[in-house]
RNA sequence: GCACCGGUAGCUCAGCUGGAUAGAGCGCUGCCCUCCGAAGGCAGAGGUCGUGAGUUCGAAUCUCGCCCGGUGCACCA
């Protein structure tokens, strides 16, 4: 059993026999105890003094007294003005730090039998991935490695957005303009080529928004449809969708090659499969760059007219309810949500719709426990409306749904990440310029120099994409967050390759034992554990419920924070202490086979955010 | 207007199941490689924890009001 564990028991039955009132043992109040004073473990008294009858010191001392005389762990405690400080033996901790070096899998918890499903992701297919999708790619996949260490099966899945207008408006591009020119003819890489006729399609759709606005029909929209208080700019800005929709020539080119997609025309159906082929290889690249992988695809093709019998079957248990004109309601008004439409009055779906309809086909086909959906905070109500329709619905699954939350990622100055504005952070890009620096400084320092061309390579692409994912990861899921290219790409300070650079000097203290054949079993003998080393095996405790936490909060930053925190204190303890040239054979041997434990957590922690550790850099 | 989220050092972030003097990193000022890799360590300057009240022995943390910022409130997806 955990330490922590052990002393919260202790203490609620300490205080039960003293002063005969049970206090649960998880509300007993356990923190590391402060570098100033004295101790591993405080124990906050203030809530006991009631019952005890006596000042905070006397029942810190009494409660002090109790728990040294019966739990064999306790060395010796004292206090401090309502604290009781414990200090732990010295047996426990060399137990400790046995039971993790003989564990490979420490940390982790055996299989569950339970299931979940991690959806993220989920990109369109008319342009390429983008530092938002980063972020969500990042959350979703390190989520998805912290819930299988605590013991769940887990599907990792996407949705992908493989129809509507926006792919339309590519494909149409590339038909008008396109001549015939393919990624390979052009050397782009496909889903940029993809994205590159999007990008098309909307200038030559502002040139002709533009020109319209100089001709008699606009002028007279003007005069007819414009508030008072709008000038002429203004109100053609709001006019946009309206003119698309009514007046463009290429709108209606679009919205004609949706109809005939619809209607499964075979050459745009085939025009559709190209194209979108092309943007799946070039998304295949970057999530191998990002190391990232998918047990099961979802396409929005096949799941954007499900729902409907779902529908029905609201209808059937009066969980929704029918207006005159037909449209299908759900009245969420006494969870504190709106009226909303569940199917129009023309009888098509609406988004929700195939949303209530991918919930249930999914369950029928997982049947997971848990489903995560990682989506960005713009959509907090819709999840909000879809659990609760899904709970009245009495979906077995309803109870184990969960909205994963990420703010935006913005760059300094204030820009967003949207294409339209031409300041969007391409992912590709973004991975190339991570890996070039990492490579540059690498080089700079020269410590790589005997690894053979590939070797470097690969530690290379280690740190980049390790500083890459770590300033991402860091960063609480529901917090928006600033992006700064430069600072993403520091290596130094609170950092993936700071983190890194812990692993590779223990690395290197690890190919020494093996090179000198140091016997390393005399570790238990050392007697006089040092702050430094102290702090070091507080934190590898900790590893185990810092995963658990992250588990049940989907909170991969947790993660990240402990990690880093593990390796500031090795890199103290490695300033501050000789590991080979230390006091003592024991000392030596003792410092060694922590710096082992904090290595292998230091793997551990970091693989879960798909972060890998270099063997040098 | 209503709802949700955020507001902690110049900047980027931890801490938030109430507990000891509010912590890191960057940047700034200084130190530390004749000893295991200095992508490291140490020290200093820098804070009315948005704001006002309340609860409490004790509030960055809980409650309420207000201010600022963001997002959502489509028979769009």
């Amino acid at each position: 059993m955990n330490i922590v564990t052990t002393l919260q028991n202790a203490v609620s039955q300490a205080v039960e026999q003293l002063y005969g009132d049970s206090t649960e043992s998880s509300k007993v109040l356990v923190n590391p105890t402060p570098p100033d004073f004295t101790g591993d473990y405080s124990i906050v008294i203030f809530p006991f003094v009631k019952v005890a009858k006596k000042s905070p010191d006397a029942a810190a001392a009494e409660i002090g007294a109790h728990l040294t005389e019966y739990i064999s762990e306790i060395k010796s405690f004292n206090v401090v003005k309502g604290f009781l400080n414990l200090e732990i033996s010295d047996t426990y901790w060399q137990g400790l730090l046995q039971s993790v070096v003989a564990d490979p899998s420490f940390g982790r918890l055996p299989k569950n039998g339970k299931k979940v499903m991690v959806e993220y992701s989920s990109p369109n297919t008319n342009k390429p991935l983008h530092l938002g999708h980063i972020r969500n790619i990042l959350l979703g996949s390190s989520c998805s490695s912290i819930l299988e260490a605590v013991g769940y099966e887990v599907v990792k899945t996407q949705i992908i957005n493989d129809r509507g207008v926006a792919i339309c408006k590519s494909m149409l591009a590339w038909l008008k303009f396109g001549e015939g020119k393919t990624p390979e003819s052009t050397g782009i890489k496909s889903d940029h080529f993809v994205g590159d006729w999007y990008v098309l399609f909307e200038q030559k759709s502002k040139v002709e928004y533009e020109a319209w606005q100089e001709t008699e029909e606009a002028t007279s929209v003007f005069q007819s449809k414009h508030k008072p208080d709008q000038d002429e700019t203004t109100f053609f800005k709001d006019f946009k969708n309206k003119w698309f929709n009514d007046y463009s020539k290429l709108g209606a080119e679009v919205r004609d090659m949706l109809l005939k997609w619809e209607a499964h025309d075979p050459e745009i159906l085939a025009l559709w499969k190209k194209m979108n082929g092309w943007v799946y290889a070039g998304f295949e690249k970057t999530y191998g760059d990002l190391g990232v992988s998918f047990d099961k695809l979802y396409y929005e093709s096949d799941t954007y007219l499900l729902g409907k019998d779902i529908v029905e079957d609201g209808l059937s248990k009066s969980v929704f309810f029918k207006k005159d004109d037909g449209s299908v309601w759900v009245d969420l008004t006494d969870a504190g949500h709106d009226q909303k439409v569940v199917l129009r009055a023309d009888g098509t779906s609406v988004y929700i719709t195939q949303d209530l309809g991918t919930a249930r086909m999914r369950h029928h086909e997982l049947k997971c426990d848990r489903y995560v959906y990682v989506v960005a905070d713009e959509q907090n109500y819709h999840f909000q409306v879809l659990f609760e329709t899904l709970k009245r619905l009495g979906e077995p699954y309803a109870a184990g749904l969960h909205h994963l939350s990420y703010g935006l990622v913005e760059l300094p100055k204030g820009g967003r990440m949207k294409t339209r504005e031409g300041t969007v952070v391409d992912a590709d890009d973004l991975i190339e310029e991570v890996i070039r620096i990492a490579t540059e400084q690498s080089k700079d320092r020269g410590e790589a120099e005997t690894l053979s061309a590939e070797e470097k390579q690969e530690n290379f692409r280690r740190v980049g994409m390790g500083a890459l994912k770590f300033f991402i990861i860091k960063v609480h899921a529901k917090k928006k967050m600033v992006f700064n290219p430069e600072e993403s790409v520091d290596l130094q300070g609170q950092t993936g390759p700071y983190i890194q650079y812990s692993y590779v000097r223990i690395n290197g203290l690890m190919q020494r034992i093996e090179k000198e054949g140091i016997d390393c079993s005399i570790a238990t003998q050392y007697a006089n554990i040092q702050p430094q080393e102290k702090e070091l095996l507080v934190a590898l405790l900790d590893y185990s419920s810092v995963v658990q936490k992250a588990a049940e909060e989907y909170d991969p930053s947790l993660v990240a924070n402990f990690s880093y925190d593990l390796a500031k204190k090795y890199h103290r303890f490695w300033h501050d202490l000789s590991v080979f040239s230390a006091e003592t054979p024991e000392a030596r041997a003792f410092r060694l086979t922590l710096s082992r434990a904090v290595g292998q957590v230091l793997k551990s922690s970091m693989g879960l955010l798909g972060v890998e550790m270099p063997e040098r850099m």
